[in-house]
DNA sequence: TCCATCGTTCAAGTATTATCGAAATGATTG
DNA sequence: CAATCATTTCGATAATACTTGAACGATGGA
């Protein structure tokens, strides 16, 4: 059931022009950009962005608060830190591993026992 | 064209019963396990599997080696360390941002010394 | 009010992906 | 070499996803 959830925010991330928006949208930070501009970023039709901003926003990776006659989306750091940690779970019984992986889920470890900073 | 590569991993994780296959082998470590192991675990028709562990193979996020008669497929590890450290980086300038990612990041940076902002 | 702008939704065509039975391959053992 | 076992390949079918023009609703400015 969590492995389903995982499963559909990956599919999600696993298109070249929703991996391209997600990653502009990482880098902007919690503002985030409006459509429009991610659109002319990335070179895309309005309606082919809008189908891929729903399919990112209706799995969780992205949220859009409308401002004016803009909409601007924003990643949503939260869910995109729960989808890391799934992935470095149990991460090989501790034997040689993922060098950043498992640092990774040792931060997360660490993490998770008190609230978060960054 | 890193970020199409990119994709296509994502999108082989993103398929329910490819994602469990995945973990399972990623739980396993770096001896793997047999194709028929798997698909017990899973429950899953051997042609089946046998496409899903293709795909997996082709975007180089396992590997198969041939043992008596047995294929065992083991967790590429690096190349997952790749991706992980492909979805973090450029984290949101500096600002507040994904707390396990974040560490993760900086666990890259600390590696490679190469100038990730996070 | 009228018009331009921003973005979404709809509809329909096209393309890609998943599934699994059956047959083929390849390795091992008697 | 024949039998057996593990896995893959083939082929056909079903399901899902992507793209885009056109129409629509909402907002803000003249």
């Amino acid at each position: 059931m969590e492995t389903k959830r995982a499963a559909t925010r990956l599919a999600a991330l696993g298109h070249e022009k929703r991996l391209a928006v997600f990653r502009l949208l990482v880098q902007a930070g919690p503002e985030g950009l409006s459509a429009g501009v991610i659109g002319e970023q990335l070179g895309l039709a309005p309606a082919t962005l809008s189908f891929h901003l729903a399919h990112l926003s209706r799995v969780g990776l992205i949220t859009g608060r409308q401002e004016s006659r803009f909409i601007f989306y924003a990643t949503n750091y939260a869910e995109m830190d729960d989808l890391l940690g799934f992935l470095t779970q149990n991460c090989c019984n501790g034997g040689s591993c993922l060098p950043k992986t498992l640092a990774a889920n040792t931060q997360a470890k660490r993490r998770r026992s008190s609230p978060k900073t960054c």
